[in-house]
RNA sequence: GGGAGCGUAGCUCAAUUGGCAGAGCAAUGGACUCUUAAUCCAUAGGUUGAAGGUUCGAUUCCUUCCGCUCUCACCA
């Protein structure tokens, strides 16, 4: 018997080891419990698509068929010399009426064998069931695979109200064991399927939107010799022959804008980001980001456009405009808010006049008041103007934010990518979009001032100097990559998972990546 | 790192004031050739996360540890 086995429970060892015997059983009769192919013509819901509709008698004279399907059997329900089944594949599930007489003695013996949760192939024509429902009758059945574990729960497919609540009762709960065993979650719980496919659907709809709109996409390194293009720890890893340190992406953005340097200006990538950082509900230390630059656009042109992306993705993923989210009903249909951040916090804060967010004192005694504990006290000491209207922000206006909606003119000290405002060189030509709390998006017309960026990496520098752990380095080839010239160009940052989230209603990061990093078990 | 909660059969969950650890489903054996969460009869399945303490007696109370979830902090 099987070592992994010596740490489990007596049940589990015991249903192991009865259908182990069963794949013996059927060696003995000629069939190998782990066949090599099917040729499957069929799927299952094309055949409910097609014939479902069908009366009884119109079935009975036209014997549509004979059709091949494969797939996983869900539910078995034995009758001595015959047996309904449910066997589902990627379309859907259908039953099947095994009957021995149909099959013949031998091949309805080794149908006897086949659990809940093996794979077997199926051929036969359909018909009505006396309840009405279309049924595939078996003149083969043969076991493919043998499932030496058993699923949890038990499979219903009732669509009222009550046998949903019955067939979430029977699913996999244990949030850690769903995420730790997939495979096994993406077959108990139906909703996670959809999730995931609304999470595909979503990323196949922004690769539309943007081809049709003339931007290119590109794949960039995941591995850099230098962290840039965020405010983030990285995962630092090695190259042996080349003895270098690299630093796993954090962001794509400067490779990015060297590509519209190089002419392609209309770029995106949809990839993976790395963050070496702490794991919450809406942090995962791998993360997917879409990153598009637009040669000759601003961040107003932008905002436009990420109205257009999203609105339209949430029709394309959801099927309408709107989306429960929680307790707050979403409506993303286009004309959202367009708040510069000191007029977002002014609303909150009245206290505070226009003038006051030159005042470094006045904002800090401000911000004091929701502080708690001497550390947090400490680290709003050290803050300059910018990082103060920024800290204002996150406490009075951010927790705010429930409906889409635009913050724009970020301070220049904490965007040291983007663009100064031409009226207000304090200000930069940036927004963020913020949704149910949180960030969902990240825009600026960007940077293309050699000079001017080269002073900036210098004063990331010095915050690195000063002891602040989350900065860039000098890169020295980007800013010669703006010698050449990089034309005036907006760009924008899209969490995809955070994204997938406001779609599927899903409350953890957890819930929209299929195999979120998890601690590992420990090993008795 | 701080705070709150949880951990009982393969799965989903009970267990009164501290008083014999239970149910449904799954499993096994049997009956059944139209079921839909099939039905009927029978059987088996437990180190109550771990260790210690209080007690005549602990799933229950206390301590420590382990694990997970949520939350705050940190962070896009």
């Amino acid at each position: 018997m099987p070592g992994a086995m010596s740490d489990e429970g007596l049940i589990e060892q015991k249903i192991y080891t009865e259908r182990a015997q069963k794949a013996d059983a059927w060696r003995k009769q000629g069939i190998n419990p782990y066949g090599n192919g099917f040729a499957a013509a069929h799927l299952a819901g094309d055949l409910l698509a097609n014939h479902a509709g069908k009366s009884a008698q119109e079935l009975d004279e036209q014997k549509p068929g004979p059709f091949t399907l494969a797939g996983r059997v869900v539910s078995l329900r034995d009758f001595g010399k015959a047996a309904f089944i449910v066997v589902q594949d990627r379309s859907g599930a259908i039953q099947v009426h095994v009957k021995k007489d149909a099959l013949g003695d031998a091949a309805f013996a080794a149908f006897k064998l086949v659990d809940v949760a093996d794979f077997v192939g199926v051929k036969g024509t359909v018909f009505k069931s006396k309840t009405g429902e279309l049924t595939i009758a078996a003149t083969e059945l043969r076991p493919l695979t043998k499932a030496l574990r058993p699923l949890p729960g038990k499979f219903s497919k009732g669509d009222d109200a009550e046998a949903k609540a019955w067939a979430e009762k029977q699913a996999l709960a244990d949030v850690e064991e769903r995420y730790r065993r997939r495979y096994v979650d993406l077959l108990s719980n139906p909703g996670v399927r959809e999730t995931f496919k609304k999470r595909t659907k979503l990323v196949q709809f922004i690769r539309h939107f943007l081809d049709e709109r003339d931007f290119l996409e590109v794949e960039t390194p995941m591995m850099h010799p230098l962290v840039s293009g965020a405010a983030a720890r990285p995962f630092i890893t090695h190259h042996n022959t080349l003895d270098l340190k690299l630093y796993m992406r954090i962001a794509p953005e400067l490779y990015l804008k060297r590509l519209v340097v190089g002419g392609f200006d209309r770029v995106y990538e949809i990839n993976r980001n790395f963050r070496n950082e702490g794991i919450s509900t809406k942090h995962n230390p791998e993360f997917t980001m879409l990153e598009f630059y637009q040669a000759y656009a601003t961040y107003e042109d932008l905002m436009d456009l990420t109205e257009e992306l999203i609105s339209q993705a949430c029709v394309a993923v959801t099927g309408g405009s709107k989306v429960q989210y929680g307790p707050d009903v979403i409506d993303f249909k286009k004309g959202w808010p367009r708040i510069p951040m000191i007029e977002a916090i002014r609303q909150k804060v009245s206290e505070l006049s226009e003038k006051d967010f030159g005042d470094p004192d006045k904002l800090k005694a401000v911000a004091k008041r929701r502080a708690e504990g001497e550390k947090e006290k400490t680290i709003l000491d050290n803050m300059n103007v910018g990082e103060l209207i920024g800290a204002l922000f996150e406490q009075h206006v951010e927790g705010e934010l429930v409906q889409p909606t635009f913050i724009t003119q970020f301070p220049v000290e904490t965007s040291p990518l983007a663009r100064r405002n031409d009226a207000n060189p304090a200000v930069t030509d940036r927004f963020e979009l913020f949704c149910v709390r949180r960030e969902i998006a990240n825009a600026f017309s960007e940077l293309n001032d050699p000079i001017d960026q080269e002073q900036r990496f210098r004063a990331q520098l010095d915050a690195k100097a000063r002891g602040q752990e989350e900065t860039m380095d000098y890169d020295a080839d980007y800013i010669r990559a703006l010698e050449h010239g990089l034309p005036p160009t907006a760009g924008e940052g899209i969490g995809i998972d955070r994204l997938a989230m406001l779609f599927t209603d899903a409350h953890s990061i957890r819930d929209v990546i299929l195999f979120p990093l998890l601690k590992p078990q420990a090993t008795k």
